[in-house]
DNA sequence: GTCTATATGCTGATAGAC
DNA sequence: GTCTATCAGCATATAGAC
């Protein structure tokens, strides 16, 4: 029973690395396996079906930065000052948290079972940057939605580039981001 | 001759549509084919092979958005406005200008023959980017290079979202873009 | 240029021994 | 819980007729 979770619990970590790195076609369960130190059957017993597999790693995943991100947020006041510390500790997980999380933002082919789960378990999560966001004085004519999805866009689009050791630090990044979006809104002058 | 380009080049635009729906991976070759009212194996008189097939797209991509994009920038003064009119361009693109486009930006497995090149073509497009933004006048402080992948990011995010009929014009999409940056980085106070 | 037919290999998944 | 062995199906790609 320990045994197993504890190699179920390995085996949503390489399948995510598997899935990030290859894509979730291109990663075969002989490959999962292989990488986990088993055979294919084998994980069969821990998981239903390969889109099974994919599921699991999306709720896990997004169950650990959902939490990571209200952590940071504790204790954390001024409006500003929060949507900044959601950033840090999104970027902070998405970039340095592992291949786990960049795993979450690769492409659902069509036909995985509970792709509808997966795309529900992604809003639940970015909704916590609507409601800071609602929560910020802007300038009457600044539109929330467009502001949110700049930021998340601008945010997610940062794995496809960010390297290790070269480019600026995710709380780093996260202060340029918000910085750029925050002199301009707040006050309605 | 002419028959042989005319179908070349709707065999681009088929697997275009197929590779940015299904994935790399998932677009198999008899499903292109079918897309295209041929069979499987008369693809290869005109591609020898399906990563082929994926640089090709790229290349008529990229270079379709790179003319779309120049030519938004004729005549066009000011940079502030020439930044605006190009992400118009490229959000219009995106966004209208058929899945062609969206399957740039999808994932290139790893394993695909031509990857680097693949790259090689998305970085020089995105350089276009990069110039406009060292024409900006801008605080001594702010970055460019986080300023230019914000907003590519923000852009090039869209094409998770954005539904026709729903979301706004890729040109308000990309006047909101800019002005959230603009107002506040623009003048050394 | 497009076809039929096929080679070869990898896929997700299952059965059943241990 | 993990294994060996295997299935049926689909993948890319090729050979050669028309």
């Amino acid at each position: 029973m320990t045994n197993s979770n504890n190699r179920r619990q390995q085996l949503l970590e390489v399948a995510a690395t598997c899935f990030y790195r290859e894509g979730y076609d291109a990663a075969s369960m002989r490959l999962i396996a292989e990488q986990a130190g088993m055979r294919t059957a084998s994980i069969y017993y821990h998981f239903e079906s390969k889109d099974a597999l994919l599921v699991a790693v999306h709720e896990e995943a997004l169950h650990r930065i959902q939490e990571a991100v209200n952590a940071a947020l504790m204790d954390v006041k001024g409006e500003w000052n929060r949507l900044e510390a959601a950033c840090a500790a999104h970027l902070e997980m998405l970039l340095t948290g592992g291949t786990f999380f960049k795993a979450v933002m690769r492409h659902v082919p069509s036909a995985v079972e509970g792709r509808e789960l997966i795309f529900k378990l992604r809003d639940d999560y970015e909704r916590i940057f609507a409601d800071l966001i609602a929560d910020l004085e802007l300038s009457p004519e600044t539109d929330r939605g467009t502001l949110r999805l700049m930021l998340l866009g601008a945010m997610n689009w940062t794995f496809t580039w960010w390297r290790p050791h070269e480019g600026p630090a995710p709380a780093v990044l996260a202060f340029r981001f918000v910085t750029n979006l925050r002199s301009c809104l707040d006050l309605p002058a």
